[in-house]
DNA sequence: CATTTTATATACCGATTGGTATACTGTTAT
DNA sequence: ATAACAGTATACCAATCGGTATATAAAATG
């Protein structure tokens, strides 16, 4: 009902001023400010700044990881595999722009910092859920002995950037779609490389 | 001599804890201090924080761009160049860490933050430098018509994620080399996918 | 009905934020 | 010798930082 939930007004508040300022560049206030609210209801519901980036990050992310995992667990051959994945990955960053964003941030934040800090066992799921991807498939072929690692990181580092530069050329808040012909792509030169 | 050069000094500092707190993360009484400045000595060089930003891109960046344009200048083969550009870029990455890691945040950072705003056209200058690689041997070869710029997504995504997982399992800052067998490994996969 | 618990606001805390007005020093140029 | 200038420090500014002590009102609980 429209009975005003201030908890998460104050989580979706700090979601867009994390996105549009970043973690450091906002103030408490602020937060409280926009969501309607004084700082002391804030504090009642987040013992700090931190555990409000704590508490936002938990709200979120496991969703994504586990959407990855059930696109990576319900395919069937390897491509499909990555494509479903890439596809899954792709469409989170879409729907869920601020938050993917302020993900990618963190990760590159300093690594002492607080943002850093609470981005980081996050950060290694998702890396094992993509080395996964080659670890499994390792069972049967054998050519990628020692490498799925670096395929991880291959694929990853394709995706992301792909998706901060998609991210750079629209940058008022209705992103176009990307076909799946962009994806298949995208996937296609990571298997393939880029003659063909 | 030892004449102690306070503009330098202001400068290395600013480098340091910008690379340990981030840009937002540090105050302009901690970056004087470090550098064994009073404030307004660091004002009478730089003219604001941001300034000072500026200044340290300005100082650092264009060289990497002409050391990586240099490299693809250099290079005869198309496989050459790509090999001859990854290896610069991993060799800045790792001889000029703080500053390299201070670029990778800046680019993930809001949009509409101080930080975005000064490296963003470092950021499309790097961009256009790699999609150039690919451009010009569209003049030699067809079939990447039109997919210059996503090989040049791929390239930059595969090399700035390597060198970020690289960062983060090295945490001590004496760094081990990357050896041209690994950085071949990447390139290699990039060109011709993983099945090889 | 009384009491505890949940949820909120007013008003404040010391510390730090980016930035500056002013004065002083040492060197250089006239 | 003196005037100009480059460089630096003391001391300050209003504003904001993250966080809290205290009071209060409503709702749930006994």
């Amino acid at each position: 009902m429209n009975q005003k939930n201030n908890k998460e007004l104050i989580l979706q508040s700090a979601l867009e001023l994390f996105y549009e300022k970043g973690y450091e560049g906002v103030g408490v206030q602020e937060i409280a400010t926009r969501a309607g609210v004084t700082k002391p209801t804030l504090y009642y519901y987040f013992k700090s700044k931190y555990g409000l980036l704590e508490s936002l990050l938990e709200t979120k992310y496991p969703a994504i990881l586990d959407a990855l995992d059930e696109a990576e667990r319900t395919s069937d051959s390897f491509s499909d595999k990555l494509l479903k994945v890439a596809s899954e990955y792709i469409r989170v960053a879409l729907n869920d722009k601020q938050f993917f964003y302020i993900m990618l941030g963190l990760q590159y934040s300093p690594r002492q910092s607080e943002g850093h800090r609470a981005i980081e066992s996050y950060n290694h799921r998702m890396f094992d859920l993509f080395t996964q991807i080659f670890e499994k498939q390792n069972v049967y072929l054998g050519n990628m002995n020692g490498r799925q690692e670096q395929f991880a990181i291959g694929f990853m580092g394709i995706l992301n950037y792909y998706i901060l530069v998609y991210y750079e050329r629209n940058q008022d808040d209705n992103l176009p779609v990307v076909t799946d012909a962009e994806i298949f792509s995208l996937v296609h030169q990571f298997m393939h490389g880029i003659f063909s």
